[in-house]
DNA sequence: GTAACCAGTTACCTTAAAGTAAGTGCTTTA
DNA sequence: TAAAGCACTTACTTTAAGGTAACTGGTTAC
């Protein structure tokens, strides 16, 4: 896993420029951990109750268990989600959000609202 | 542009995933309009009162003009963005949000938000 | 009159994300 | 004992996003 996180350009930065930037920055690292079409999905599965491996996989329509797989290893590696392996008969694994994937919750709530009135918008008219 | 809304999966639905797709289809929906590495730093440009294109352009680090002009395109098709050609001496062209684009505000601030304590843990650590 | 600014466009290329399909090793159920 | 479930992995291909660089056609400032 990458960790970059957005600092200053080369310019000679104004006002207005420099304002700008302390919005755009932070907003483009959160982009970075939680945009592409699958992390938020999981999360909010995750946090949904499914644990498992499948349960997940089948929560989410038309993912597959190749990307699941790969999303899930971001999430660990970025501390959001927590891999726990019970050595039952037999070995079951458990999916758990972090405390910290909890933190997501307001921009998970916006992103729902937005959706919910834009998807009102686009059908009303 | 393809305006696409997120729709039920085949499967049979429990509880739980009828549950979990109120969450995961408005979200898909709002990320299939603001996500991807731009449309949000554009925004948040324009709404610090970036409105010509190369100031844009100038206030957002290592964006490119092609990557711009395409990013302006859909934001304008999506109903975010406003363009207006002032036929002075030159000619001008303006760049504005639409009332419907402040509805974002909340998700760009969840955004900014998480974004800004994100960075702190990582650098903390 | 030439250099620079404006608002882009065009063609080409690289990379990353995602999809397809099949297979692995293990276990439990019918 | 064959089928199905679990938790994945592997190999290959497609698609989309984004980057590089040059160029257009107009305008204005030096």
């Amino acid at each position: 896993m990458k960790t970059v996180l957005h600092g200053g350009c080369g310019e000679t930065a104004t006002e207005l420029h420099t304002d700008c930037h302390k919005v755009i920055m932070p907003v483009r690292d959160a982009l970075d951990v939680i945009s592409g079409k699958w992390k938020l999905p999981i999360i909010i599965a995750v946090s949904r109750g499914h644990k498992r491996f499948r349960d997940i996989e089948r929560s989410i329509p038309k993912i597959t268990s190749k990307v699941l797989s790969k999303e899930l290893k971001d999430l660990e590696a970025h501390k959001l989600v927590k891999r726990t392996v019970y050595d039952s008969q037999p070995v079951s694994v458990e999916y758990t959000l972090t405390a910290y994937a909890d933190t997501l919750d307001s921009v998970i709530n916006a992103l729902q609202q937005w959706g919910l009135q834009h998807r009102k918008k686009i059908i009303g008219k």
